[in-house]
DNA sequence: ACTAACATGTAAAGCGTTACATGATTTG
DNA sequence: CAAATCATGTAACGCTTTACATGTTAGT
């Protein structure tokens, strides 16, 4: 559901586009949020078409297919938008060897901090140099950046923490 | 290959358990961190035994079984541990939904980000009355509350800002 | 001519959820 | 004896990733 919801919504904001284009703003402005490649863009463009949510325009240059979103389409990402309780589950690899930090010896432990730590620095490095993007996604950028530099935070602080130990 | 991490996590920890106590366990411990039910638990065990990163004692009372780490188990724990950089990717339905909060009316956004809200502040309490535990995931909670209390503060903020404006 | 970027797809395998199914033991 | 909890499993479906496969256009 969400990846429909997703396409639906950037068709909505930005207006009509192919796969490809959506695919590209998957990879560059909802990475952070959602992630999609091409093989999962295309397919689901097809049913979703089928269902009535979008419909494909005659072929452009390069075989190019433009979407746009129907009204029935408008109506589903309304809906969701309204009354879909989000799920809040959580899957992170990062998380889960920081649930599994007290098997490692000190040495070890940090180490798996400081990977940690690289990957939200790499995170919030992007999130910061990827403004404006026409300022939509601006709610969920400014989300991110407080995620990731409270992920670097509870880094920093763990790191304290094991480097002031001196037992293995 | 998250679940079997998690899942010889669990077992190199607490020693010998059950299918049914992992579950548990999953449910109880970890799910602020990676989610699996039973369903997915139980093949998954006998998956790791036929590759022999654990072992099955015989039955206990009522059919009950129980699965021991083995060493080779403990082996591929520590190198994943060790090498695997985390996979840094988030699919958060919250975060779409914040992404997609300038496609509604100023009330509609205000009662999204409030459910938003919700949904962070029932993560945050599930986490704060769930201490101890043998202390076993200490540093996992500890991100998790940070992380918790962020998004709350994000949705304040957002608030805040959504009911400041007099457009629509 | 070559390379990079454009542009679309299919297939297989793996991961995850939901629904279905069964039976034993404990507690009230 | 009824209900809750213990305990295990299968099957179908849907979502996600990886690998394969093809052809066009623009710039150097």
């Amino acid at each position: 559901m969400s990846l429909r919801i997703a396409l639906l919504g950037l068709l909505s904001a930005v207006g009509p586009a192919s796969g490809y284009d959506l695919a590209k703003k998957f990879d560059r402005s909802l990475n952070h949020v959602w992630q999609a490649g091409h093989t999962q863009i295309y397919p689901e463009l097809v049913k979703m078409a089928s269902d009535g949510l979008v419909e494909a325009e005659a072929e452009g240059a390069r075989g190019r297919k433009l979407y746009t979103i129907t009204p029935e389409g408008r109506r589903e990402l309304r809906e969701w938008l309204a009354e879909h309780d989000p799920a809040m589950t959580i899957r992170s690899e990062g998380a889960l060897q920081a649930f599994l930090l007290p098997l490692l010896s000190r040495d070890q432990a940090i180490k798996v901090v400081e990977r940690i730590k690289a990957g939200y620095q790499v995170r919030l490095a992007r999130l910061e140099c990827k403004p404006a993007e026409g300022e939509f996604g601006g709610y969920a950028r400014s989300l991110g950046l407080a995620q990731a530099r409270t992920g670097i935070q509870w880094a920093d602080e763990t790191l304290a923490e094991l480097k002031a130990r001196t037992d293995l």
